[in-house]
DNA sequence: CTTGAACCTCTAGTCACTAGAGATTGTAGA
DNA sequence: TCTACAATCTCTAGTGACTAGAGGTTCAAG
């Protein structure tokens, strides 16, 4: 058993996101010492690993409440668990693709007054201000 | 002059939207009518189209205030703007790179149980419970 | 002059935390 | 056993960039 600062330290999870996560039901309510302070088990820190590891991979916390949820109830759960997976990886590929559009035009937009002669207007004021210039909408 | 919905059917930024904008300071205070409804000319629709694609390019409500900052006074505003963008950049950049190795990883993890026979345990949850699976941290 | 769409302000909610105040508890050393 | 102080507790409020809704007012077409 040990406390939520050691469990904190385990997981690189700060102390207040812990609670945060037992108040949103993501975490069981930890036992408690005759004084009130949470006390944590391996389960705990099973649990909020994979919770931490999800949150790392970019999963809602709505997706991980489902994903717990599966746990809990094994049956169909391979599938409902799969498409979850899947939807969040159309995301970030969409995500992606949406990224390398902007660097395109950013990259284009910061090389306007580079060590060359700064010409009388700012070219990166410029470009954001005219979206003509853009190569792609966005 | 037109109203504030004209001005966000031209700008396709939402109604609420520019309020906050004017209230944050991004955008200056519009003129009233003597029944005190907004009213905007071809400045105030210009400066909403600058921010509206500095937004759509990830820049900060903070940065773009710098931004307006800067066309409003010329002198050294190059570099300082041509600053600002390569943050954004670099920014991106990093996005891009961290959403790469996530998209890897929930590749690794939806393949887990495709069309064939669903064993046991799924594999999703437990990809996601075991982040030594995982080729990097992250 | 009437009607109803569009506008106004204000408050509160979203997500996933983070920060701080003020009080209580746990624990190591004397 | 006492003391000191680090760690914990609960609670409220703040973050960024909006979004939603209530309840009231104004504009413009017919």
């Amino acid at each position: 058993m040990f406390s939520i600062g050691e469990l904190s330290k385990r997981t690189k999870v700060k102390i207040p996101t812990i609670r945060y996560y037992e108040e949103m039901g993501l975490l069981a309510e930890a036992e408690r010492t005759s004084g009130n302070q949470r006390r944590y088990d391996n389960d705990g820190l099973e649990r909020l690993s994979f919770i931490r590891h999800a949150r790392d991979l970019g999963f809602s916390i709505e997706a991980i409440t489902s994903l717990i949820e599966l746990q809990d109830h094994p049956d169909r759960s391979c599938e409902a668990a799969t498409y979850i997976a899947s939807s969040q990886l159309a995301d970030v590929r969409a995500k992606i693709k949406r990224l390398k559009l902007l660097e395109k035009e950013l990259t284009r937009i910061s090389k306007g007054c580079d060590g060359r002669g700064v010409s009388e207007d700012c070219y990166v004021l410029a470009a954001l201000a005219d979206h003509e210039l853009c190569d792609r909408d966005h």
